[in-house]
Parts: C-alpha cells; sequence; structure tokens
DNA sequence: GCCGCGATGTAGACGCTGTCAAGTTGGACC
DNA sequence: GGTCCAACTTGACAGCGTCTACATCGCGGC
C-alpha cells in the first residue's frame, strides 16, 4: 500500500527509478550517476537521499525489480507451453534468456551484488523456484536425466545465464543472430536432456 | 625486444599492473582507481599516463594478461587428462572455472568490456579456439552428440561461464563447497554429453 | 667528453562524483 | 490557524580521472 510521496514531486521515488533505469539501459550501470539521475528527474542532487540511503540503495531497488521482471518473462515463457515437462524446462530458459537480453544494462546490474550490497530479493528466490519445480518436474515425468537434482538445476541455470552473459559481453555476436543463437543453444541443451532422459523421449524439435 | 624502462624507477609499468591486478582481487574493479595504483607504486598520481592512455587503457592490459592465464589454466587442466576426447573436453571446462573461481576479480573485469573499449586480445580467441577443438575432437570420436559443433560449443562455454559466473555472484554459495559444486556440475555435463553420444559411452563418473 | 632531446616522473588545476550538514518549504493534522 | 515533520534545497568537502605545464634522467650523436 505505502502511499507515500505525493508532497512537492509527485513520486519522486519512481521518478528516480525510472530514470536510473534508462541512464543504466543506455549508458551502463558504471556511468549511472546519482546526480544525474536527480537532474534528469528535475530534482537537486540531494533529493534522492532521502528516498535511498546511497547510490546502492538505489541500485538494489532497480535489481530487485529486476527480479520480478525476470521472473515474469520466465513465467510468461512457461505458459505458452502446454506440451511436455521438459519443453516447460526449456521455455522458462527461454524466458530467462529472453529478459537478459531485452535489458542488458539491468540484467547485468542484477547479478553484480557488489553494486547493491547484499540487498535481498524474495523475487530472486522465486524465480530460481521455477527453475528447481521445473527441472523437478521435467525428472519426475522420465524427460531429463536422473542424478542429483541440485546439479542438474545448476547446470541448467549456468547453461542460459552463461548464453546471456556472452552473448552481451562477448563478440560471439558475430556469428550468427541473436534468436538464431539462442534457439541453437536451447535446442542443443533440448537434446542433451532428452538423449540423457531415462525414458526414450524424442527430442521436442530436430531439424 | 621491449627493454623498456630502468630509468627512475625501474620498470614502473609492470609495477602499476600488479598493483592493479592486486587491488582488483581484493576490492573488486569498482573500487580501482589509478590515483591509489599510483600510491601503491609509490609515484605521483599522473606517472600512470606515461603507460596507459587512460583507465580503459590499464584495465585493457590487465584483461589481456587474464586471458594468458585463462589459456594456460584450460591447457593445465587438459594436459593432466589422457583418456577420452569427451574427457578433456570437460577437462578444459574444469580449468576454465578453475581459474574464475581462483582470480575472480581479474576474470570478471576480462568479460567487462565496457571497462577495457575494445581491447582486442589473441590470447581470447585462442581459449576459444581450444574450447572449439576440443569439442570438435569428441565429436569425432563420437564421444558427443552430433548436430551443429557452433552450438555444442555455445551450450559448453555457458556451462562453465555461467556457473563461473553464478558462483561468484550469487547466494548459490550457501549450498556445497565449491569443489563439490563444480565437480557436480561437470559430472552433469559429461553425463549428458555422453547421454546424447551416437556411440553408447558410459558415463565417467556415476554415483 | 659533452650536449641535446625524448622518455619518465612531478606539480597543480578543473570539473565531475558521492556524501555530510544545515537551512527552507509546504501539506497534514489537531 | 498554528505546529510539525517529511520533502526538498543550498553549500561544502574530499576523492576521482584527466588536462597542461614543468623538472629530471640517461642514451646517442657529435
Amino acid at each position: 500500500m505505502a502511499r507515500k510521496a505525493a508532497y512537492h514531486h509527485g513520486d519522486l521515488r519512481r521518478a528516480l527509478l525510472d530514470a536510473a533505469l534508462a541512464q543504466v539501459e543506455d549508458e551502463g550501470v558504471a556511468a549511472l550517476s546519482l546526480r544525474e539521475v536527480a537532474r534528469r528527474a528535475g530534482v537537486t542532487h540531494q533529493a534522492p537521499y532521502h528516498h535511498f540511503a546511497d547510490r546502492a540503495a538505489l541500485l538494489g531497488a532497480l535489481a530487485a525489480e529486476g527480479f520480478g521482471l525476470l521472473l515474469r518473462s520466465m513465467q510468461t515463457a512457461q505458459a505458452a507451453v502446454k506440451s511436455g515437462a521438459r519443453a516447460r524446462l526449456v521455455a522458462a530458459g527461454k524466458g530467462y534468456i529472453d529478459f537478459a537480453l531485452a535489458h542488458p544494462g539491468h540484467f547485468r546490474l542484477m547479478f553484480r551484488p557488489e553494486l547493491h550490497q547484499g540487498a535481498q530479493v524474495p523475487e530472486g528466490g522465486a524465480a530460481y523456484q521455477v527453475l528447481v519445480d521445473s527441472v523437478a518436474a521435467a525428472q519426475a515425468a522420465g524427460e531429463a536425466p536422473g542424478g542429483p537434482p541440485g546439479a542438474l538445476v545448476t547446470l541448467c541455470w549456468s547453461v542460459v545465464h552463461g548464453f546471456a552473459l556472452l552473448w552481451l559481453d562477448t563478440q560471439l555476436s558475430t556469428e550468427t543472430t541473436r534468436k538464431d543463437a539462442q534457439a541453437g543453444t536451447l535446442a542443443m541443451l533440448d537434446a542433451l536432456l532428452a538423449g540423457a532422459a531415462p525414458g526414450a523421449g524424442s527430442g521436442t524439435k530436430r531439424r
């Protein structure tokens, strides 16, 4: 509920977050300064300190919102899939990568804990839980290999997280288009999970 | 060749790189300032500018050295394995993760291109080539699944890159020890590659 | 042998940053 | 209508990267 603000400015906290996010997305988090954010919001350089303890607190709030968006992106991608348990797992990964590539600055910020000293984010846990549940469901359905679920969760997370950052931070880009690379990687992951699954299970897509 | 320096200071360029690396490792790259580096090296705040055009150039040189170390770590890990082609591929991944977890600040810096504007690094290409060759060898030996080699390369790279960064940047750490998590993830990767391989191939380790 | 000159390092300044301290404004409530 | 406190402003400080100008060291040509 909150119902704060609407004093002088209207909702400065929101305006600051929006301005900061815009700056993070087009200049990168390293180039973000509180004074520039304040300037964009049309207030003095000290006004932000009435809403955020310091720079890290603002970035922490931004990161928290990011995890909410990440969770929704994963859920949206999963909702588009009805078929199998493994397909839903792969779809969650697609949602993860979609978000990361659509909001590079935001995504990178979220995984830079030194910038927002340990801002705890429940949505982060929720997004992780989506992954854990999807892996468990795929294993239960015999559509993914057995073995320790934790290791499989970590591997799937590593694949999508690593792919997103490699695409954003390296010259990987030169090879193909983004959509092709993403689809190719996810199809390979699907095939590996299918191939090593206890049940037979044909790969969902094979060309 | 080279044989520069040894004028006033001895080898200030080397000293600056060492000081910067030390600071990156214990404070993080965000906390690195040229002035502090100069202070550690015992020179004035302007001296570094005779060896590096600006902050980005120093970080670029540091990143370049990092890729050399990464390459060596991968080669060392591979050299310890004689057996199969897939085992050598997994070993390269182990070397990758080993380096990342042993030198977190250095590793993160290497994959933050906005900090060292496009400093081109041949060692980076060489490390990538090790991966490409290992994947090709494993496929040729029938110890890894077929399909487009590019997709498999990207997936393997994503796994180790993603794992390293997740381990460093999230609270993943709470679950198990580093060695266990790393070994578990690599074993799972090995099993997936084995399970989906055209040839039979039993997983190297299964418990 | 010495001398000039470029490579190396110093000194000071500028505008930028994050943050601390103190003053001002204006809506909400009694 | 008066009071209070959150929201915001103003001003200051140290530290940062980088620019310009100056000092010093030692090698190569005469």
